[in-house]
DNA sequence: CTAGTTTTGAACCGCGCGGTTCAGATACTT
DNA sequence: AAGTATCTGAACCGCGCGGTTCAAAACTAG
């Protein structure tokens, strides 16, 4: 990525044809790898998907093996910005701390369970043992920089006293443990697709806990509502 | 392993054993699967693992499908067993509320991490779309009953006074988020092996937050040693 | 021993894959 | 206009896969 403008940038491109052909081709082998996985993917169909043909794709992306990895790391970049501007309601948050961290807590969720983001992670965990560094990688400036930001985010309201934590790294952990744990069963590994309320309601369980075990005050704000 | 002291020995026969060759197979297969992903196994090299002749594995399980799919099956039976024994230290716990869950999530870790579960998990998570059946089976009789004896432990330890909790299934729920999510990041979805001081230390974290929330006394016990 | 079942190795088949080649079409540049 | 870089379709190659066949072997039962 970052490099896609260097030689044929910048064309309007009509419908068809004259598109940044690179793009559309790691978008498309996004789209097969995650439908079939990696072993079960061809080719052919990732350039019949793209509107291309066979040779243009093994001149953009040399390789079955390179073209997933720039695919992935292409999904990576365009899944992890979604989860960071999730965190952006928890800088200096108004109103009070449980529907702030409520909120965030559903941002979250929408965005690790936007099916592109299901999908990579599926990907992932089945071909990232044969693709250490990919694997490194994705998951270094993917879930790795969330929890990071998260943990700056808890840290300034912990100093601002809204929150009794203590260490903001494994506070953040824990945070998005309440939140994404549970939609591994619920959603069924990513296979099934979960309403709206049910991540609404997980988001609003794991604010519940998260500040009976951190809110001010060290006995939590018991909500009897 | 476990193959190693099979009843081969019994006769004369050479490297070849009377084993029930069925489960070498199924065995065999798993670890290759584990290895290389559905799509990049081929049959050959799961007999040649399981010391079988290739038309033997296509006599007991006709297709490379049906081989992964009792294959996996296999699978989840063994592995399942392990985690459900590690709750066996929360019925009637003599001691303190702390040490017993933190006892039962280190176990929990350890079952967790195991390289079959590892395995199976990230199995489940490559394969699981192209077969369903399979993956609502192994979610029902997995994780699903594991939450589910762990609730039944809950309430029976919020019936005598002994955790504040209310909804037992939920508490269930995020007690295993706090000790299994965690461990998505820090085993890099299974691929690093986390060392059993690493799993304490969740094991303990995740207790901590959990009796902040749900330990008696509404205020949790805030433990300062 | 004989009779019967299972396992074995090796050869075989058809197929679809990853990857390449090439001549011709297409679009941008000047 | 010509010139250049790219894209295209189709054919092609080699290979290894899933799956089968078969006759010889190994083992079991009686």
């Amino acid at each position: 990525m970052t490099e896609g403008s260097t030689t044929k940038a910048g064309k309007r491109g009509g419908v068809r044809g004259r598109i940044d052909k690179r793009q559309a081709i790691l978008e498309a082998a996004f789209r097969i790898f995650a439908r079939d996985g990696y072993g079960q993917s061809c080719v052919r169909e990732i350039a019949a998907e793209a509107n291309v043909a066979k040779p243009t794709v093994y001149n953009h992306l040399g390789d079955k093996e390179t073209l997933f990895h720039e695919a992935m790391e292409a999904a990576v970049v365009r899944t992890v910005g979604r989860s960071l501007a999730a965190l952006d309601r928890l800088r200096e948050p108004e109103g009070e701390m449980r529907s702030a961290l409520e909120e965030t807590g559903h941002r979250l969720l929408k965005s690790h369970c936007s099916s592109e983001s299901q999908a990579l992670r599926g990907l992932l965990h089945a071909e990232g043992p044969r693709f250490p560094g990919l694997l490194k990688e994705a998951q270094r400036q993917g879930p790795q920089r969330v929890q990071d930001v998260l943990a700056d985010r808890l840290a300034r309201l912990a100093l601002s006293g809204r929150l009794t934590i203590t260490d903001p790294d494994q506070s953040s952990e824990q945070f998005l443990a309440l939140l994404t744990a549970p939609l591994e069963l619920r959603s069924r590994l990513g296979t099934r697709r979960v309403p709206d309320a049910e991540l609404r309601a997980v988001a609003r369980a794991a604010t519940d806990t998260f500040l009976r075990a951190y809110g001010v005050g060290g006995a939590g704000e018991r909500d009897g509502a």
